[in-house]
DNA sequence: GAGTACATGTAAAGGGTTACATGATTGG
DNA sequence: CCAATCATGTAACCCTTTACATGTACTC
């Protein structure tokens, strides 16, 4: 139940509503931990309900802000340094790898070529993210950096793999 | 809903049971579509009654092998060639990434050298998949070796950022 | 005044995980 | 004969996705 520890993880950064989180999950955990409004909205009660967040303050439109609370705070250092549940990575594009012999030789390299432009392009965009931020070396920051590494490097070595496999694929198949 | 794509990729293979199939994805399809044992007799009943595959043998304890139709080899196709759906990439252990402000710098660190071994110790294991294995050179082992190729690519890209990271953290934390 | 962004809530359906349940066959 | 492996089925629970539903505040 990771849900509930990325909402814990973003309250113990600053007091957020719902909206809020939303939007953060829309954008900087948007390629690490996707999350739905009313999967936000949902899990903001069952938090709220077993005292791992508090209301702290109330705005306009009735907007509720929420902060963590030390029992949150408790579980949330748990999660950081307890075993590692495993990545369950499930993706469709490498599926479908699986099963390029059933299409033509063309197709298949042409699927490849397909996730290389993507990668790239995801590339690019995780580079002009990082080259545009302003990088004021606090902690949070530090850490959303190195996350963002993370994909930039990914994002290359998976293009890099596209070409490489469609060269082979022609070459092989 | 690619689990069934999934089953309908192995059965284009060659015709297997239930039992055939979790096999393969206990193990060549682990890394990439892990699905239950419950899931996949599940999507077996659900496929044969949408007439995708059927019944095409049976054997000792109660065996059922199915074959793919060509309903279904026509769904698969038309999954293969389309639109790719998007990754929902979802990693519990990058989400930690984000908030490994929260621990002690030590702790940080040690978390990031943790990541970092086991990803080369997936690296080696899927080196030595890949060396110890017959390569015959037909289609469908090429389509396998591109997607092994992508593993061993990417563990070799994570263990490497987890190295790096590790020092990053230690210097600007 | 209209459109957009802010803000929350819930219900239904789909897919995945865990657990229970059962039985047949093979190999040592 | 006993254990391991082969073989299938299903029920409950949890999480995610999609969709519906509603209302407020700001800006042009």
């Amino acid at each position: 139940m990771s849900l509930r520890h990325a909402i814990l993880g973003l309250l113990a950064e600053n007091p957020s509503s719902g909206y809020d989180l939303m939007k953060r999950f829309e954008t900087s955990l948007a390629f690490v931990w996707p999350a739905k409004q009313s999967q936000v909205y949902g899990e903001l009660a069952r938090l709220s309900e077993a005292g791992l967040i508090e209301v702290t303050g109330t705005g306009a439109r009735n907007r509720r802000e929420y902060g963590i609370t030390d029992a949150g705070r408790a579980e949330l250092r748990d999660w950081m340094i307890g075993p590692g549940s495993e990545a369950a990575y499930r993706s469709p594009a490498l599926l479908r790898v699986f099963f390029l012999w059933t299409l033509q030789r063309e197709e298949g390299a042409a699927y490849l070529q397909e996730f290389a432009r993507r990668n790239k392009a995801r590339h690019a965009f995780l580079e002009s993210l990082r080259d545009g931020a302003e990088w004021r070396g606090d902690p949070v920051q530090v850490c959303e950096w190195l996350a963002l590494e993370f994909g930039i490097r990914a994002s290359q070595s998976s293009g890099d793999w596209a070409e490489w496999a469609a060269e082979q694929l022609t070459e092989h198949l």
